[in-house]
DNA sequence: TTGCATAGTTACAGACCGGTAACACCCTAG
DNA sequence: CTAGGGTGTTACCGGTCTGTAACTATGCAA
């Protein structure tokens, strides 16, 4: 897929998945309007009829992003349902694979690099939703019986961001390589302490 | 430190210190070159005269960044002759310093999320010198007498940073304030298996 | 005093940025 | 048939960006 989405479907949603797509790409400050519209086959007052400013069309993307990592979590419950600790399991190999789907690391991380502005109103998204899936990590975790819940939950959400920002940095042969063994290990050291 | 760092050295090394610290505050897209020769305390002419383009200041900063970390290792050995160990506690605490000291992450991880193009100047020494402090975290490990060295230093870094685009992220009261716990047990469990 | 390298000043080129105004077009609902 | 909402087109605004030209001022060294 190149940059060019022109599937027919709604103006707006053409825009928010190109626009996805373009920053994930390019970064945030790389794109410009003008050349989302082009690509999404539009224009640039389409786009600002539906988003009242290219900081809200960010928002939009971010919070998009968000909801396809929680389509990503039910589709763990679907595939084990009860079964919390091959959903961590799944959960392992799901960001393995993100690893090697391409050099560009977490869109909202990238994100935060770029808008440094500490009232941004795109960093409270990002604040916000990395909560949410942190949160669910915890969770599962804690529902697969692990003890320390918290602190695996933390020790592998780092050890995924860190993997991310590696592969961005220098490339998917760099200590990323190692991140299945690393989290493998870890369920396995914590599931030998004393379980809830 | 606010952005005017106009003390008398010579405008190249003034430029040079200012371009680091913005781009380090405000990311590299986030400022312009009128913006850096203005805190600098010169003019634009001057900085194209030092400079060949902004990209190539760009390259020098993160020079400039990575002489500063090579110090930082430097800095260990001094302080604890011959005790690897004892050195690499040190990096563990001189990395949660880090953590603390302010809501950007890594200099060079952020500019990897911001210059996207695969063939710009920036990334290919931002591999260079990310490869450099990889082998001497490996070295430090393997020399401390750790069997798994290469595993225990690659799970370390990506640890580390993990923390840094989690606090960039969520802030510091996020995943990261577990940072030295979790490589304090690392190293522990890592010395706990048989050594070199 | 002369000569030269370095640095500062002003102005500008050419491109791109986010955002808006005014107006013409279509499609569909009534 | 008609009215109106969603869309497309063109042109534009003011601002910022990297990079350069032409010229002046400064300080040091022979």
């Amino acid at each position: 897929m190149t940059d060019g989405v022109v599937e027919r479907s709604r103006p707006r949603d053409r825009i928010l998945e190109t626009a996805r797509d373009m920053f994930h790409k390019h970064g945030i400050k790389g794109v410009g309007v003008d050349a989302i519209t082009e690509a999404a086959g539009t224009n640039k007052m389409t786009l600002y009829r539906h988003f009242e400013s290219k900081d809200e069309l960010i928002v939009e993307c971010l919070r998009a992003n968000a909801a396809k990592a929680g389509a990503m979590w039910d589709a763990f419950e679907a595939e084990f349902p009860g079964d919390k600790l091959a959903q961590l399991h799944a959960w392992v190999r799901k960001a393995a694979a993100m690893l090697n789907a391409d050099g560009r690391g977490c869109d909202m991380a990238n994100a935060a690099a770029e808008l440094t502005e500490p009232d941004h109103p795109a960093r409270l998204v990002i604040r916000e939703l990395k909560e949410v899936q942190r949160q669910r990590l915890v969770t599962l975790c804690r529902d697969a019986g692990i003890g320390q819940a918290e602190l695996l939950a933390d020790t592998l959400s780092l050890l995924f961001e860190g993997a991310r920002v590696s592969v961005q940095t220098v490339g998917a042969e760099g200590p990323s390589t190692q991140f299945v063994r690393m989290a493998e290990g870890l369920i396995v050291s914590f599931r030998g302490t004393a379980a809830g």
